[in-house]
DNA sequence: AGAATTTAGTACTAATACGAACCAAATTAA
DNA sequence: TTAATTTGGTTCGTATTAGTACTAAATTCT
């Protein structure tokens, strides 16, 4: 019933990810951040700051959930919200010293806990495996693009 | 700063899963199941049933949520909980006659709106790609096991 | 047997996640 | 320029998620 032969992949492919995850988002929260707001901090680290949207690009995070997630990491003072001087509609977001500060102590931290994860593993193998996933991915966004639809 | 030379590995493992899931829970939901819940279902159906310890290991949710993925299921009548015989703190979950219904009417489906999406890709290639996340993996896992601690 | 420890499942909390409805500014069309 | 549509963000409702504490049954140890 479920030996479609793309199973195996598809288990083995939500599980690594998952494995991921757990590995990373476990010690972002001993660091004292939630993985969400985690990717948040080292994705507004060292800019000059950015909109929700471009945000939203960068994490994967949906705009829903980024309005909380803005408003919980800038309650505790970690970023501010400034209006775009370009669109009316539009936040630029940024953190403060505070935010920079926190970012410019754990990032390092975190990278230094991932570092030991891919030591077995050469250039060139990682990056055999990132073309075969961006391939991959490929194939599930076309979804209904080529073959599933025949008449536009 | 972040051209660690594994994050873009990560970032291609971390969207092509999210893809993935994106692809498949959108077409769940269409189906009038929340992706956990169909997870559920398609665990158990063609089954005895089992208990929620081995539906956690088989579908990777948490014994705390499934509680709730449950009750849920439960008060919709696709399923039902009975004592186990073996052990007086377990349940045997199963899935009602109108539940097994829905897993026989929608599982195809979704296997349906599944396959397209793999067929550019060879037996082959799928089954080196579930190797090399397998061995991505156990790197996870290991975390901690091998290189990071020195003495234990 | 009786105490200590483990284990299955539930209850509870805080934070996401996702979709849909909504508002206001921006863009486009007529 | 005014109406129609799109777009950036917020709000809301429901479901999931992780973590922790808690209960009771099972297992282990002595």
């Amino acid at each position: 019933m479920r030996n479609k032969r793309y199973m195996p992949l598809v288990r083995a492919l939500v599980e690594c990810a998952r494995s991921f995850e757990q590995c990373s988002s476990a010690h972002v929260r001993e660091l004292g951040l939630t993985p969400a707001q985690f990717d948040i901090i080292a994705t507004l680290g060292n800019t000059a700051g950015m909109s929700c949207k471009e945000l939203g690009e960068k994490t994967l995070i949906t705009k829903g959930t980024m309005t909380g997630v803005l408003d919980r990491l800038q309650a505790k003072g970690l970023l501010s919200r400034h209006d775009s001087p370009e669109d009316g509609r539009s936040w630029i977001t940024k953190l403060t010293v505070k935010g920079q500060a926190l970012f410019e102590e754990i990032f390092p931290k975190h990278l230094a806990h991932l570092d030991p994860l891919f030591i077995n593993f050469t250039d060139t193998e990682l990056d055999n495996m990132r073309q075969q996933l961006r391939r991959l991915r490929s194939a599930f966004e076309a979804e209904g693009t080529a073959s599933s639809k025949v008449a536009a």
